[in-house]
DNA sequence: CCAAATTTAGAACAAATGTACTATTTTTGT
DNA sequence: ACAAAAATAGTACATTTGTTCTAAATTTGG
């Protein structure tokens, strides 16, 4: 492991422990038994890193999508008899993606800081949103196509819920972060099946049958 | 007006301008024109300033509950022929709320942070929303009982829901800051929009008849 | 009107922080 | 093996920030 990768190891987890305003430079050194010097060496200003680990987090989530489409397409995971597997894949890949933003949690709990700080971490985000706007448009138009979501009731409709299921995505940790009251290890599980269970008054009968075996 | 009251006013306006990081007791006093000796004479510290405009989010959020009860149970405000006017009350209440925290944006935008740094607003803000969930779980039933919003179809559906409702509540800010495109002074009639849109699943036809009439 | 309380201005201080700089050590390529 | 490059440690510095202190000015109450 090269030093950059342990600096943005243990500047994960001391940001994720103490929350980006509280860890300087020297912390991190100090707790990597470097001298602060030596840190600003490989990573100029605090915010190179944390560029440093948000990219990491972005290659990571692309990976999720990117495998999850590899499984999906793949004829050894030909959907089970009679099943679409198109909400198993909704699921793993929702659940996928959790994990990940609890992974690198410290951005998303200072998200609004991070993305005012730092324009390149903006406007990257927002290129991504444009996607996965599309992505979740797609996923829903497939859906109601194999008769497992209902079609729109009003127009937009499924804009919206979008909208509403990425803002979800994006700030559950947040939320999660004051008035989470269970053990911490159950955490994304448990705002993971909220956020599934949010698809229920949208399924048709015939998604809720298999939307009930997968929860 | 006081001293304390303008301090107040002043730093609500830079705090949503500039952020809660980028202002500091100078700034509040050169815009007030005033010594930052004098500014630490009415108010100590920062944190102590943020926890006076929480207290006055608080009071403000509370008084719309209240009035909207009170103009709820008012015969003079009966339910027109046909319509009972709850649909409307949570209506009015909703978008009453979102003007308020836009009126307090820079605490909903570095809500985390806060939240962590002010341990006496943390406590308050949790006891605040168990008042909240109770308040909507009232709601569902009622809108459930006057069949404008459908039975549940699995346990704890509305729970889930109330959940995700009082998410996007505390997170469309934050979400608006990065994605919203459109004018500022139409961001609050978007996003409470968006989150009257999304009971539209849950409503009856009777309920989307008269959810029709309102948007 | 005057004494006490309150308010204000400005200086001062200590701690923290990001960043730059220098000199030394270690590694690398040939 | 040795010269160049990379890495490291430690120092230094300027800035910022919260907070305290003192003295002057202003307001208040009787």
């Amino acid at each position: 492991m090269t030093t950059k990768e342990k600096i943005l190891e243990k500047s994960l987890e001391l940001f994720n422990h103490d929350g980006l305003d509280g860890i300087t430079v020297r912390h991190i050194a100090a707790a990597l038994e470097m001298s602060h010097g030596n840190l600003c060496y490989h990573f100029p200003t605090i915010d190179s890193i944390v560029e440093g680990l948000y990219s990491q987090m972005s290659v990571e989530l692309d990976d999720t999508t990117l495998s999850m489409r590899t499984i999906q397409k793949s004829p050894s995971q030909a959907p089970i008899k009679g099943e679409s597997n198109i909400l198993r894949t909704m699921y793993d890949l929702s659940l996928s993606n959790f994990e990940k933003l609890y992974k690198y949690r410290f951005i998303m709990l200072d998200f609004v800081s991070i993305m005012r700080r730092i324009p390149a971490i903006k406007a990257h985000y927002r290129q991504q949103m444009v996607m996965r706007q599309l992505q979740f448009q797609f996923l829903v138009a497939e859906l109601v196509k194999k008769g497992l979501f209902k079609p729109p009731i009003v127009e937009n409709q499924y804009s919206t819920w979008i909208h509403s299921a990425i803002l979800f995505g994006d700030f559950w940790l947040s939320s999660a972060e004051i008035l989470y009251n269970g053990k911490e290890q159950d955490k994304v599980k448990t705002y993971h099946h909220f956020f599934i269970s949010l698809t229920i008054p949208y399924l048709t009968e015939k998604g809720l049958e298999e939307m009930k075996q997968l929860l």
